[in-house]
DNA sequence: ATGTAGCCTG
DNA sequence: CAGGCTACAT
């Protein structure tokens, strides 16, 4: 992989430049400077874009330009202004961005035009061959710019000469060869109609052309003619495929960035309700507004991690806002208890929620946002919010390996926040609308429904809608709450079956010798299935329930009648008598 | 026809 | 956990 730099129009790679090969191009470039005023000034502009630019070039084209590490995936948030900070226009820090994205585009260009070998010599030479059109260029640029300074209402106008000043834009950009910007709105017609212009005219007139175009993309002409130019020297099928790539890698990069973008400067998920949410958490930690989320640089340092389940439940939506606070909290109550867990591991508590985000890059990237909060506070809290938010946006896209983090968290925070309100599809953006639905089920409620497993295998529509009433009842919530319990049921009957059989196998024939305490395999399987977090007391009852099972399934099978196909619809008959009442605790609470 | 339970599969 | 399917009950 080559890197392209400024000073190598036609493809000299900023590995070789930024090392030894500096030298020779230099050396070259004096030799030539001798040879015309042109020269001269050309030289002057190689000598400003190597020691202002080539450095953060190489870095960005190493860190955003590389294929095989994007890997095909959309490409991370950029923070171009920490990167090219060195970068040292005049314009600022706040162009340093725009410089970079400008050089990107180019290196992008350069680096597909011409063979990463190529020398800066000829690099020059080609330069210098191009100095009577750049001659031409200049003079049609001053009867652009003398448009410009009238009427010109356009957008893109407008953002070019505030991104770039007059002065810049006449002189260096232009004969620096820094040619292009990034896509804006609708820009990639008009690089489509220069592109077509290009391609069926070999000695286009760049007047023609121009005249067609707002003066916003007068640069852009310059730099896509000086593309042009140094397609002369390609063939024709190259040239195509070269504009069909530029044009596809900028159009996805387009798209990238306005999702970002709409990320970065849209509060939706920060202050859309104008109320503190779990999102909230996510995105202001340092501010949240019950206090609850607090950020400690010592040794327990308590992060939000949202809590993203990635696994199929396209009905679960993201609880509204108001119900955030209606939200099913394990009370201390007799027969609920929670735990006495001053500190879990979020590795645990993810796990609540399976299959987390976890992109591979995404991991590495909040693990150096959490190393950024440790080390410097709140000074950095923007840019981790900034950071984290876009982490979450691109965890909608992206793989759905498990995440793991070992960060002690507070637990009552993580029974609001990993209570995976939030949460995110990895396969279908389509699908993830339905989650912006203010109807449906929430995985707090899929939490509940498994914690009222403990009392109820059968629960009737009557204990459904009282458990859930904060839930709109239609036909297909009350499916899918049925759908929850009948899964329920069956992976209850399966982990008896196999421990039925196990038994058996190991000789176990007197079923009274079979018991389940808190401590059997079995209750822990059942344990982890319905109470993950394990914040839950589970009554004495369930146990004796799933004893009374067991003891069922063994005699069952036992006595050979595991042939009939129906063999255990009568144990389940047995089974849902067994069924308990819900605690109030369930039915009472505003969102139980 | 409709609703529910259970089985199978992804 | 959800979808598809079948069987069964109402």
């Amino acid at each position: 992989m080559y890197y392209s730099c400024n000073i190598c129009p036609d493809g000299c790679s900023a590995e070789s430049f930024s090392s030894s090969q500096s030298d020779p191009c230099r050396a070259v470039s004096v030799a030539l400077q001798k040879e015309s005023e042109t020269m001269k000034i050309l030289q002057k502009q190689i000598y400003y874009s190597n020691s202002d630019v080539c450095s953060g070039l190489i870095s960005s084209s190493q860190q955003e330009l590389n294929p095989s590490r994007d890997n095909g995936h959309t490409p991370t948030k950029r923070h171009p202004s920490a990167v090219f900070s060195s970068c040292g226009y005049p314009e600022g820090d706040q162009n340093s961005g725009h410089e970079a994205k400008r050089a990107r585009v180019e290196s992008i260009i350069k680096g597909m035009t011409s063979s990463p070998g190529m020398q800066c010599a000829d690099m020059v030479k080609n330069q210098y061959k191009e100095s009577d059109s750049m001659e031409e260029n200049d003079k049609i640029q001053e009867k652009l710019l003398q448009r410009r300074t009238g009427v010109s209402g356009s957008r893109g106008h407008s953002q070019m000469t505030k991104k770039y000043p007059q002065s810049y834009l006449s002189a260096g950009f232009d004969k620096m060869d820094v040619p292009t910007k990034t896509l804006n709105d609708g820009e990639e017609e008009k690089y489509q109609t220069l592109n077509n212009r290009l391609e069926t005219s070999q000695t286009d007139d760049c007047l023609d052309l121009s005249s067609e175009l707002d003066s916003s993309s007068i640069t852009e002409l310059q730099g896509w003619k000086k593309v042009k130019l140094k397609n002369n020297f390609q063939s024709k099928p190259e040239r195509i495929k070269l504009m069909a790539n530029v044009l596809k890698f900028e159009l996805s990069r387009a798209v990238s960035r306005s999702v970002d973008f709409i990320f970065e400067s849209t509060p939706l998920l920060q202050t859309s309700t104008g109320e503190g949410t779990e999102s909230d958490a996510f995105s202001e930690p340092s501010a949240h507004k019950n206090g609850n989320l607090q950020l400690s640089h010592g040794g327990n340092t308590v992060v939000p991690i949202p809590d993203v389940q990635t696994e199929a439940l396209s009905l679960v939506v993201q609880k509204p806002q108001h119900e955030k606070d209606d939200e099913f909290v394990l009370q201390p109550t007799p027969r609920i208890i929670l735990s006495p867990k001053p500190q879990v591991s979020l590795c645990q508590e993810t796990d609540l929620c399976e299959d987390k985000l976890s992109e591979k890059s995404h991991f590495t990237a909040c693990q150096h946002a959490l190393s950024c909060l440790q080390e410097v506070g709140p000074v950095k809290l923007a840019a981790f919010n900034t950071h984290w938010s876009s982490s979450k946006v691109r965890s909608k896209v992206n793989s759905r390996r498990p995440y793991a983090q070992t960060v002690s968290v507070d637990p009552l925070l993580l029974e609001r926040l990993c209570l995976p309100h939030v949460k995110i599809e990895s396969d279908s953006l389509m699908k993830n609308n339905l989650y912006m639905l203010n109807e449906g089920l929430t995985t707090s409620h899929l939490k509940k429904a498994k914690l009222m497993f403990f009392y109820t295998r059968y629960p009737s529509s009557m204990v459904l809608k009282m458990c859930f009433h904060d839930v709109q009842f239609t036909r297909c919530i009350t499916s899918q709450l049925i759908k929850w319990f009948s899964n329920f049921r069956e992976f209850f009957y399966i982990q008896m079956e196999k421990f039925a059989r196990h038994a058996l196998i190991e000789g176990s024939t007197d079923v009274r010798s079979l018991t389940v305490g808190r401590e059997s395999e079995l209750f822990r399987a059942l344990n982890t299935h319905y109470n993950k977090a394990n914040d839950f007391q589970v009554p004495d009852r369930f146990l004796d329930v799933a004893e009374i099972t067991l003891r069922e399934f063994v005699i069952a099978i036992s006595l050979g009648k595991d042939c009939d196909p129906s063999w255990k619809k009568a144990i389940y008959k047995v089974i849902c008598k067994l069924d308990s009442d819900v605690p109030a605790e369930f039915k009472h609470h505003r969102s139980v």
